[in-house]
DNA sequence: TTAAGAATAGACCGGTCAGTCTAGTGAGGT
DNA sequence: ACCTCACTAGACTGACCGGTCTATTCTTAA
């Protein structure tokens, strides 16, 4: 299979960079996890940036899977849809040992010094609320928020917070954060 | 004055942490930038790890001078004291060029790798949202916020919120996350 | 005046970094 | 049978990493 050395790469990859961020992943180290050599990382990938590049748009894959799961879901009211959509994410942390958002931690890491990334990131933070504010700007033609409510602001407010609170539960190695985030959040959002 | 190259390493030291992190800091680049020689900074600090701890130290202290200002205004009321504080933050972060907060930036970057910097950091988050919640409890116990509400969560909350506005807005560098997630904050807890 | 210790100075160390290079392997097409 | 080319393989490069070492200078107090 032409793919197979690809993939393992990037799922390592997945991996790795979560816990370890970028500057403190080496390729070496991924190579022996990966049993690969070398020559076979550099045939795939032009370099250690563009291989995080691409390791991010297979995360965000993942989270566009999510999305979809979640804001598709018509048995629900948007607003529940929305929330749905962090919850899956927190269950998926959970998997992960709540290491927190690849993006939040590469963003925190990389903005100050890699204008590439950085954009990157702030565009994949542009996807997800992209598509949050549509779900929330359903729940505001609803009347299940203000209709005075601003979707897309909201829908960014609810992303930062998220990655705050995703930042604490990665300290304490517990979701208790994402949850009371939520709690607060979808509480405030109805009543403007 | 013998503290002076001292001062001067942790004065440099706080400023290319909150831009590089810590892996992409080197010992070099912030020998260089300071003009020391190598052996000054090895007579004053054990090892970069020390001194980026040092450096935190020296973060907390301003961070306790805000906090001082802030909640120790017995001219207003605590629930805007508490917004002080974060506005007295916003206000260095536009100094420093809207790179966030260093507890977030190194918390994210390293939490996942050297448990020494997730405790120390934890300890900064839990000393902070310490002085908050007692912040917090006066206002609920004038019935600012709802007498049921649980001071030491909105601290915690309050603190996360924040921090992934600050990840934003190093994104962004701009403070519009900051101010709209203390407005939302603020308007929803004495709503409850 | 001198002894002592703090601080400066930077050459140097082993190790590791991302990335390059050349050689070899193996499967598919003709 | 043979050629091609994608892929594997890992030795190697030069730069840089954090940290050590020894030598020297400066400060201060006896």
């Amino acid at each position: 299979m032409a793919h197979t050395t690809r993939e393992r790469l990037l799922d390592a990859g997945l991996e790795m960079l979560l816990q370890h961020g970028y500057n403190d992943l080496g390729i070496q180290a991924l190579l022996q996890a990966t049993g690969t050599p070398k020559g076979s990382f550099y045939h795939y990938f032009r370099s250690k940036e563009d291989f995080a590049l691409q390791v991010i748009d297979r995360y965000m894959d993942e989270v566009h899977q999510g999305l979809d799961a979640a804001l598709g879901d018509q048995s629900l009211p948007p607003l529940d849809r929305a929330r749905r959509f962090f919850e899956l994410s927190r269950e998926k942390y959970r998997r992960d040992g709540y290491l927190g958002c690849m993006l939040g931690g590469l963003g925190q890491e990389l903005s100050g010094i890699n204008p590439t990334f950085a954009e990157k990131i702030e565009g994949c933070f542009g996807e997800l609320t992209q598509r949050l504010s549509a779900c929330l700007e359903e729940a505001r033609q609803r009347g299940d928020i203000p209709l005075d409510s601003d979707p897309r602001e909201l829908a960014n407010l609810l992303l930062n917070c998220w990655e705050g609170a995703a930042l604490r539960s990665r300290l304490w190695r517990d979701p208790t954060p994402l949850d009371q985030m939520l709690d607060f959040y979808f509480l405030a959002a109805t009543r403007g």
